[in-house]
DNA sequence: AGGTACATTGAACAAGTGTTCAATAGTGCT
DNA sequence: AGCACTATTGAACACTTGTTCAATGTACCT
């Protein structure tokens, strides 16, 4: 294994054709949604020949699959539990992230437009979107209980709805270009669903 | 003026092909997203030739732009003045109407999200759906400043924004399917933010 | 009847699409 | 060196796409 050495060597980046067509294929479907994703241009983003596409993904759907579930990954990573912290900053800072510079860039909510819009036209994408929304509301559902033990589960997945509701106006709504302040007391209003006594 | 009597008598149905055909291309846009929306399945749909359709509008893009238009008049209408109501009652309406039976159908939820998507895409609908949504956040906070004289201009404004983004978050989880309870509890919030003194 | 204007049709074209595949390049092994 | 294996290429195929257009239909006017 790890003999690949005298290749990688050459270029930094040339290493990794697949992972390349697949950044080539999400910065396509953020840019020009999903018509912009076909198999030529995404080739020629990610600076190999057409076939290769086809060689790593078996379909067009298979690539598009792929897309999905990495942006799917990403959001419930959002949730994740870190242990270095104590339970009520863990649950802060994931509500807080949702307003950060990481997320509220153009090409990761537009993604995740374009991901939804997916969702709602196929589905076979709209049952693996479904599955990670649940990832999602289970993960914040559980950051909630650390940080406030008194309250039951079924209380705890229902004010994750509920911030859920709110965080993915903010995204969308962020889409649209709204004001930064909407954003902020939109952040301020999850915190309080969150941490109400 | 008014003299196709002899064919309107024909078929209920059959006049204002125009009309069917536009219908024709929203249906496709909800069921498919925009990839299910191609010259031929609108003809399709609609009950007519291929090249109606071009005859009534003269680009694909002029389809679509007459789609989002009809889409947008129907949500400004949403927040349009009802002078039969005291103005309280108005407010209420409106901010309620948002989970009635008439929006929360998958059809339009639908549509609203593969428009979002459209004009995330390609900057001319991205405009025509930035004056639309302008309109309605001027339309709400119209109806908060009549129901509530003692805001000022840009109070009002501030509360339409932070409803729009729990509106939105409710319009686009509701199409992930999640529990009407949620829906329920959103849009007491935004009645909240709406008469909060 | 002829005439004019609009409505409607479907074949035809050029461009773009996803997919396949034989050919080639590259690498590691013996 | 030869061999086996994976990676990579681009031409070729069949199919779909948006658009054009000459032909036909339909209604109304004189």
């Amino acid at each position: 294994m790890s003999t690949n050495t005298t290749k990688s060597g050459q270029q930094g980046e040339q290493i990794d054709r697949q992972a390349r067509i697949l950044e080539a294929a999400l910065d396509l479907l953020s840019l020009h949604g999903i018509s912009g994703v076909n198999m030529r241009a995404v080739a020629r983003e990610a600076g190999v020949a057409l076939g290769l596409v086809n060689y790593y993904f078996e379909d067009k759907m298979s690539l598009i699959r792929a897309a999905l579930h990495s942006i799917d990954d990403h959001d419930v990573r959002l949730v994740a539990p870190d242990p270095e912290l104590p339970p009520d900053e863990q649950l802060q800072k994931a509500l807080r992230r949702v307003a950060g510079p990481e997320l509220l860039t153009t090409r990761y909510l537009s993604l995740r437009l374009h991901l939804w819009a997916l969702a709602q036209a196929h589905e076979d994408f709209g049952l693996i979107n479904a599955a990670a929304f649940d990832r999602y509301l289970d993960g914040l559902a559980a950051l909630i209980g650390n940080a406030k033990p008194e309250l039951s589960g079924a209380q705890c997945r229902e004010r994750a709805a509920d911030i859920v509701v709110v965080q993915n106006g903010m995204w969308l709504t962020a889409l649209l270009g709204v004001d930064e302040a909407s954003i902020k007391r939109s952040i301020a209003r999850t915190e309080e669903i969150a941490f109400a006594a």
